[in-house]
RNA sequence: GGGCGGUUAGCUCAGUUGGUAGAGCGCGUCUCUUACACAGACGAUGUCGCAGGUUCAAGUCCUGCACCGCCCACCA
C-alpha cells in the first residue's frame, strides 16, 4: 500500500522526467536526497587512508601545534550520548584548527576504569567475587575479556561519530608503557615524600564493595535518623547524643568544649564504665571543635569510627579501639552481647539494653545524610586501615619552591594559568581545593594496577610491615607485589602526558604538551581535572591544559539523568543509523551552551537531518548549473554579487570569532541559518533569474558567486557536519584528489 | 550551613560586550516555481518568574523574593 503511494506521488510530482530537460552539469548525477549510510564508511575510509588525522602527515602549512587528549571513555559500556556529545564538540575544535594550519592533534585512548568496570562487569555476570578468591587471576581474565569486548564497540562508536583521532597514537591505560608510567609515577612521589602509607588511618570503607573509596567517591543520600541522649551509666557525670549508639562500645573519651561551664570539672578526668558489658576507659577531653550548643555539648569520642573523632583523639592522644569488621558486623572487641552482630542489630541490643537501665534521656527524630558509595551504594563504614597509600596534599613540594599541592593547585587557576570555561566553574573547583584532604589511593579492587611496592606476607609482622617500592621485584627470597590497586584517577591522572611518552622524553611530550584544551563533562571536575593537574604540577612542573571546556549533562526526552537503572541510554550508534552522523552532531551542539545541561530529542535529529539534505540540495542546483569551474572562477564578480561575497566573509569572520572563544553552539546556528535562510532562500532563489540571463557576464558572475559561496559554505559547516560536507566537495569539478579536511579555513 | 545554575512562543532551548526578542518541533493558509515536500511563500503565538533600582535605553547590570534543579560541607 505504502509502496504503491509513493510511486503515485513520484509519478504526479515528475510527470515528465525533469531532470534531463537541467543544464549540463556534474549536478544532475547525484541522487535527490542525501544518503548517510551510503557515504558515511566511505568518507571515513578516505580520511584514515588520507593519514591525516595523524599529524606527522600534514602538509608543511599545518606548523603550530594543537593537541587535545580525548577523555578516554570508561571500558564499563558501550558510549551514551554524553560521550556523542563530547566526540562531537572536540571533533569540531579538531577540525577547525587543522583546517586553520595547525598541526593537530587528537589523541584516543579508553580507561580500564577500575571500580566502574570491576561493579559494572559483577553487576552484568551476576559472578560472586568470593568464588575467586583463590582465582585472582582467572577474574582479571575475565574481566579483560568484558572491558576489550566493550572496547571494540566503543572504538567502532568513536568512528561512527566522525571522529578524527589519531588511531596511531591509541592508548588504554593498561597498556604496559601505561603501566610503568603509574609505577614511575608512584615511585617519584613516593620518593618526594608525597605519598605515605597510612598506619591505621581511619578511611571510607565501602563493606559491599570491600574496598577504601576515597572522599569524592561518596554520594550522600538524606534520611531521617534517631537521635538518641543518654549516659554510658548511671553514675557517669555527663550525657551524650549520638545517631549510632552501636559505635559507643569503641568510645575512648567524650568531648567538650573547654570554656563550657557545665563540664569544665571533668575535663582529663577518666572515668572506668561498663557499657553493655563491655568495660571502657573514658576521658574527658576539652576540644574546641564541640558546639555546646548541639545536643548535651558532650560528644562521645570514637577514634575507629569516625574522621572526626579520630582528629580529635590524635590532638588529645587517645587510644582507639576497632569495634566493626569490614563485613559491617561488630568484632570481638564489642563484648559478648554485640559480638557478630550486624552493625543495625547491634543498634538495637543497645537501645534496648540502655531503655532496661533507664540511661536513655532524649530520643529524637533528626535530618541525617547516609553515606553512601557512589558506585556501589554501599553504606560507607568509617574504620581504621593498615597498609593504605595517601598523596599528602599539603606537604612542601621541593622542586616547586616548597608549595604544596593544594597550593599549586590554588595557584594554577588563580593566576589563570589555566582557565576554566564557563568561568564559573573556577569557583567550584577552587572550593574543592580549599576541603581537600590527602587523598586515598589504595583499592581493594583487583582490576587495576598494582602500586610498585614489594613486601614478604610471611616474614612481616602486621603492625610493621617491610616493604620497599621499586618496579622490579627485589633480590632475595619471599617477596610479592602489593595485592591491593591503585585508584583509577591515580593513572588517568597521568593521560595528558603519559599517552605522550612520558617518563620518556619524547619528541611527542615537547611537542604537544601541555596540550591546549581539555573538554569534558562538568561532573568529573575533581575526579580528573583537578587530579590531572594535580600530578603533572608535581611531576613535570608544567600544566596539562591550558584550557578546560567544560559540557553539560546530557539528559533523556524527560530532562532525567541517563543511567543504566532506568534503562533509558540511548546508543548513539541507532541515532546515527536514523539520521545520519552529521544530523546527531548538530542536533548535539547547536542549543547547547557550555556548562549547561541539554536534552536529546528526535525531532531535533530530523531537523539537522533535513539540513543535511538542503545542503546536498543547494549543492545539487549548483552543481547542475556550472559546467565547469576554470572559466568560472575566471569571471568577474558584478558589483552586487561582490557585495554578497563580503557579506559572507563578514559571517565567516564572526563564527571565526565564535570557534575561537569556544562559543560552537553560536558559530553552528548562525552557519545554519545563514546557509538555509540566505544562501538558499534568497540568493540562489534571486540567482534562478540571473542564471537564465541573455547577458553572458551577468550569469558567468552568478555562477562564480554561487560557487564560491558554496565552497565556504562547506568549508565552515566541515567542523560541524564532515561527511555530507567532504561528499559534496569532492563532487565539484576540479576538486578530484582534494580533501576538504585539510583545505584552508576561509577569511 | 555554604555555593552555583535555571525560570524567554504550546513543547525543547539559544540570546557573545545593555539598543523595543530568536531557532527547531508543533500550529494556520497557500504552492509541483531551473535544487530540495527531508521543500517553498506568507502568517499566528511571548507585559523574557515576581517586586524594586541604575540608565536616554535592560531578557541582558544591581538589590530583594518565589519556585525548580545541581554541587560542596556534614554536628556528634
Amino acid at each position: 500500500m505504502a509502496i504503491i503511494l509513493f510511486a503515485t506521488m513520484m509519478s504526479t510530482k515528475y510527470p515528465n522526467n525533469s531532470t534531463s530537460s537541467l543544464r549540463a552539469g556534474s549536478g544532475q548525477d547525484l541522487p535527490k536526497a542525501y544518503n548517510p549510510k551510503e557515504t558515511e564508511d566511505r568518507i571515513y575510509k578516505l580520511w584514515e587512508e588520507s593519514g591525516y588525522f595523524n599529524p606527522d602527515n600534514l602538509p608543511k602549512r599545518h606548523k603550530k601545534p594543537f593537541s587535545i587528549v580525548l577523555p578516554p571513555p570508561n571500558v564499563t559500556a558501550a558510549l551514551h550520548m554524553g560521550s556523542a556529545l563530547m566526540l562531537a564538540i572536540e571533533d569540531v575544535m579538531i577540525r577547525f584548527e587543522r583546517m586553520r594550519g595547525k598541526k593537530a592533534l587528537w589523541l584516543p585512548g579508553t580507561d580500564h576504569a577500575s571500580i566502574a568496570t570491576e561493579e559494572k562487569f559483577l553487576k552484568d555476570t551476576k559472578i560472586s567475587k568470593r568464588d575467586y578468591v583463590a582465582k585472582r587471576q582467572e577474574f582479571i581474565d575475565l574481566i579483560t575479556e568484558f572491558a576489550l569486548k566493550n572496547q571494540t564497540i566503543i572504538l567502532g562508536q568513536m568512528r561512527a561519530m566522525g571522529s578524527s583521532l589519531d588511531w596511531s597514537r591509541l592508548k588504554f591505560t593498561l597498556d604496559p608503557d601505561s603501566i610503568d608510567a603509574v609505577h614511575e609515577a608512584f615511585i617519584r612521589m613516593y620518593n618526594m615524600g608525597l605519598i605515605y602509607m597510612g598506619s591505621g588511618k581511619v578511611v571510607n570503607w565501602d563493606p559491599r564493595g570491600q574496598t577504601v573509596v576515597s572522599d569524592d567517591e561518596i554520594e550522600y543520600e538524606p534520611g531521617k535518623a534517631t537521635l538518641y541522649t543518654f549516659r554510658y551509666s548511671k553514675d557517669f557525670p555527663v550525657a551524650i547524643s549520638t545517631t549510632r549508639p552501636e559505635t559507643k562500645v569503641g568510645d575512648t573519651a567524650v568531648a567538650v568544649h573547654p570554656d563550657d561551664e557545665r563540664y569544665k570539672r571533668y575535663i582529663n578526668r577518666t572515668f572506668s564504665v561498663n557499657f553493655t558489658g563491655v568495660n571502657l576507659s573514658i576521658k574527658i577531653v576539652g576540644d574546641p571543635s564541640v558546639d555546646p550548643a548541639f545536643g548535651t555539648g558532650a560528644v562521645g569520642v570514637t577514634p575507629a569510627h569516625s574522621l572526626a573523632d579520630s582528629e580529635i583523639a590524635s590532638r588529645h592522644n587517645l587510644p582507639s579501639q576497632q569495634v566493626i569488621n569490614e563485613y559491617a558486623r561488630m568484632n570481638k572487641e564489642a563484648g559478648p552481647l554485640l559480638s557478630d552482630k550486624k552493625t543495625m542489630e547491634a543498634r538495637k541490643i543497645i537501645i534496648d539494653h540502655l531503655r532496661k537501665q533507664g540511661l536513655i534521656e532524649k530520643e529524637e527524630i533528626v535530618d541525617q545524610n547516609i553515606p553512601k558509595a557512589q558506585r556501589s551504594g554501599g553504606i560507607i563504614e568509617p574504620l581504621p586501615k593498615k597498609h593504605q597509600f595517601f598523596v599528602n596534599v599539603n606537604k612542601p613540594v621541593e622542586k616547586r619552591n616548597g608549595k604544596t599541592i593544594r597550593e599549586l593547585l590554588k595557584e594554577v587557576v588563580e593566576a589563570k594559568k589555566i582557565k576554566i570555561l564557563p568561568e564559573r566553574f573556577e569557583k567550584v573547583y577552587l572550593n574543592w581545593v580549599e576541603n581537600l584532604r590527602d587523598w586515598s589511593i589504595s583499592r581493594q579492587i583487583w582490576y587495576g594496577i598494582r602500586p610498585p611496592v614489594w613486601y614478604k606476607p610471611q616474614a612481616s609482622a602486621d603492625d610493621n610491615l617491610e616493604y620497599t617500592v621499586s618496579k622490579t621485584k627485589p633480590a632475595g627470597e619471599g617477596w610479592e607485589q602489593f595485592n591491593d590497586t591503585l585508584d583509577t584517577w591515580f593513572s588517568s591522572g597521568l593521560w595528558t602526558f603519559s599517552t605522550l611518552g612520558w617518563p620518556k622524553k619524547t619528541g611527542d611530550l615537547k611537542t604537544y604538551h601541555p596540550t591546549d584544551v581539555l573538554e569534558t563533562a562538568y561532573d568529573i571536575i575533581f575526579f580528573w581535572v583537578a587530579r590531572m593537574i594535580l600530578m603533572s604540577q608535581v611531576l613535570i612542573g608544567e600544566i596539562p591544559f591550558k584550557t578546560v571546556y567544560l559540557h553539560g549533562l546530557v539528559r533523556d526526552e524527560k530532562g532525567r539523568k541517563i543511567s543504566k537503572s532506568l534503562g533509558n541510554n540511548i546508543d548513539p550508534v541507532s541515532m546515527i543509523n536514523e539520521y545520519g552522523a552529521d544530523a546527531v552532531r548538530m542536533a548535539m551542539i547547536i542549543g547547547t551552551s557550555a556548562g549547561n545541561d541539554s536534552k536529546v530529542s528526535s525531532d531535533k535529529f530530523r531537523a539537522y537531518k533535513h539540513f543535511a539534505n538542503k545542503l546536498w540540495n543547494i549543492s545539487r542546483f549548483i552543481l547542475m548549473n556550472i559546467p565547469e569551474t576554470e572559466g568560472i572562477r575566471k569571471a568577474k564578480l558584478t558589483e552586487q554579487d561582490k557585495k554578497i561575497a563580503e557579506e559572507q566573509a563578514k559571517l565567516i569572520k564572526d563564527i571565526t570569532q565564535d570557534m575561537e572563544n569556544f562559543r560552537f553552539y553560536l558559530a553552528g546556528e548562525k552557519t545554519y541559518h545563514y546557509v538555509w535562510h540566505t544562501f538558499a532562500d534568497k540568493i540562489i532563489e534571486e540567482s534562478k533569474e540571473k542564471l537564465a540571463s541573455k547577458n553572458p557576464e551577468i550569469k558567468a558572475s552568478t555562477q562564480k558567486i554561487l560557487l564560491e559561496l558554496l565552497i565556504n559554505s562547506l568549508k565552515i559547516l566541515h567542523p560541524f557536519m564532515p561527511f555530507v560536507t567532504e561528499e559534496i566537495y569532492s563532487k565539484i569539478p576540479g576538486n578530484k584528489g582534494k580533501i576538504l579536511m585539510i583545505e584552508e579555513w576561509p577569511s
